[in-house]
DNA sequence: TTTTCGACCGAAAAAACAAACTGGTCAAAA
DNA sequence: TTTTGACCAGTTTGTTTTTTCGGTCGAAAA
């Protein structure tokens, strides 16, 4: 009992880098089984399904996200600080698991229930965050939002954006292109 | 060769309904040609491959857009509202043409030379018009911009991101929502 | 001379079918 | 408590055969 959840993280993170490797569709239960050198029925004793697994991978990458960007922002003291952390962190980080994230959101099968389950989980979670934010920048009046929530959507929708024109790569963002953008987000680009 | 316009631009007229019921490539030139009661081979009369009909349906089309979106923005004097009647224009006629421009899009056919080459020259031209905005917005004193390409890009990227975000369904954007961004957009978020 | 058409071609896609694979179960072994 | 090989049923894969489709061409309409 004691060592089960160890022998369940080893197996997550074998599972991980094959899974970034080939993608949820073309990884086997047998070839995760087998490069922890355990038979493929004994997966089943730590986890129910294929899914189970992937689910676990998933999860875990995001903490590691979540994490890095908590840190981050918690380096900062203003809103503003903190809404830049979260977007380098944000970006870099992604860049980072670009092949990982690229297997998860390439693989033709997208028509995934849980997969879709959880981004939308993890995109709510994201919108509370930068919510969090706003009405906090909004709280120690310097910032000035209409609509939170809203708001808080049209950011991620845009870093999304953004984020899919990377992965596409149409163009490499610079640390100081993504200030200017910033900029525009902070002050507008209206003359005041 | 007085009606060889007319023939022409009825075989588009027609293919244009066939390819966004079918996309691209489930369309075939002998439906197209039925259903204009000729024989396939008359199409070869007129165009000189499949491709080529099909870049006149989007040739059209695009044009279309780019009528609509020209006109909104000459009703409008301010800067700030040719912006806005850009965006709107933009969004709107694109969810009429939600059911063609999937089949541009979601086809799995993208790896279509033409089709990106297509892509690019519009994304281009769009850059083109927004930086058009822009920049004048700046010589009228009006906007304040350090960058205006890369500014001009990520308006289009965001663009982008509500677009597809709009087309998988997720979320209807009223015209106040809209205008709601296009505020922090102008003004930004930061309290003056 | 301009336009339409049927016959035809080669490459590509679909259909059909057998063989191999893979997610998952289970009783037994360790 | 943990591991395992045998096993099953539904897919996927590899292969062969058939059909479809984009495109050409020479001849018939007009």
């Amino acid at each position: 009992m004691i060592d089960v959840e160890k022998t369940k993280s080893e197996i997550v993170e074998i599972a991980r880098e094959i899974f970034a490797k080939f993608g949820f569709k073309k990884t086997t239960m047998d070839e995760i089984a087998k490069a922890i050198k355990k038979a493929k029925s004994s997966l089943y004793y730590y986890f129910q399904s294929k899914e189970e697994v992937f689910q676990a991978v998933i999860e875990q990458e995001a903490d590691l996200l979540r994490e890095k960007i908590e840190k981050a922002m918690s380096q900062e003291d203003t809103p503003q600080g903190k809404l830049r952390a979260y977007v380098i962190t944000r970006m870099k980080a992604l860049r980072q698991l670009a092949n990982f994230y690229s297997a998860l959101k390439d693989e033709y099968l997208e028509n995934f229930k849980f997969i879709e389950k959880f981004r939308r989980k993890y995109d709510e979670e994201e919108i509370q965050t930068i919510s969090k934010i706003l009405s906090d920048g909004v709280k120690r009046g310097v910032f000035n939002v209409k609509d939170v929530e809203m708001t808080a959507l049209a950011i991620l929708i845009a870093l999304k954006g953004f984020e899919s024109w990377i992965f596409q790569g149409n163009i490499r963002w610079s640390e100081k292109d993504i200030d200017n953008l910033l900029d525009v987000l902070f002050y507008g680009i209206v003359k005041k």
